[in-house]
DNA sequence: TCTATATAGTTGACAAGGAAACTATATTTC
DNA sequence: GAAATATAGTTTCCTTGTCAACTATATAGA
């Protein structure tokens, strides 16, 4: 098995694992009313406090126009808020509510009840060096795509 | 870092990373006309050699409606074949033409030239145990999917 | 100070993907 | 053999995600 090879057995598990990952967390989240991709800008948003679309688009690597349709959504949810800034009368600074707390505690919640349990086919010591190896491969694809 | 944040955070980064790369490997695809599941189940068509939807669907655990979808996408473009069957009049059998063949080429070259530079950030050792901790996560998983 | 260019965010058009309901056929049960 | 149930695949409806074009505002350059 060369290097070719090898590149592409990984790369076809890591999106068939993130595939199905993914399909899991949209049916998890789907009771709150929401999917994967706008669960991770709420909670983006919680983490940060106060942020800008920008911010957003740029960390998540989401389309601008995706990012302006989720937060129209998660608006009208009550789940954030939205404040127009007055540095940049273009820009606002989102952040989340208290009801958008409470949806990001039942979703970790649900996502955690359901995520802890498959993975114990890896050993601990595996996990800390699975930890690592992706870590190195997230940076490096995240360089390979923005260097595009 | 115990077990459970272990967990929450491989499946963050297994998520993200199959999000960067089937955003990537769409627009590779896109001047095929295709899209990664789309390619993904013409690859399995080929590889098949005659092959059901039923088992498609069960290959690549996508939704039945969503390969009927695909299927009749791919036979539109010429890619594939579809002949009924003669034992169940409710089924069909599926095989690749010579056009998709030489898609399948063209597509395999195109993930192929971009896939194989960013993962050297992993050196050939770590590459064989990635390998060997990601089947396992992958059958896990499917594992579990389908207890559901 | 005015014009040109860049930027933050929005909207429309379109294709994709999921869920539910459907059709036609196969299998099971009585 | 007929009725009930299951199955293979299709279609409709709806939401999502991408792309391009747009508006309003900020910044750069002359």
């Amino acid at each position: 098995m060369d290097e070719k090879e090898q590149a592409q057995i990984i790369i076809g598990k890591l999106m068939n694992i993130g595939g199905m990952l993914q399909k899991k967390a949209n049916q998890l989240l789907s009771p709150f009313g929401l999917n994967q991709q706008q669960f991770s800008l709420l909670f983006e948003i919680f983490k940060a406090g106060r942020v800008n679309q920008k911010t957003m688009v740029n960390r998540l690597m989401l389309e601008k126009a995706h990012v302006s349709k989720i937060i129209k959504k998660l608006h009208s949810m009550g789940l954030i808020g939205i404040v127009p800034s007055t540095d940049d009368k273009r820009s606002s600074w989102l952040s989340i509510t208290e009801k958008g707390k409470d949806v990001v505690e039942g979703c970790r919640k649900a996502l955690g009840e359901w995520n802890g349990a498959w993975i114990t086919s890896l050993a601990g010591g595996e996990r800390m060096k699975m930890v690592d190896s992706l870590s190195l491969l997230q940076s490096s694809l995240r360089d390979a795509i923005q260097d595009k």
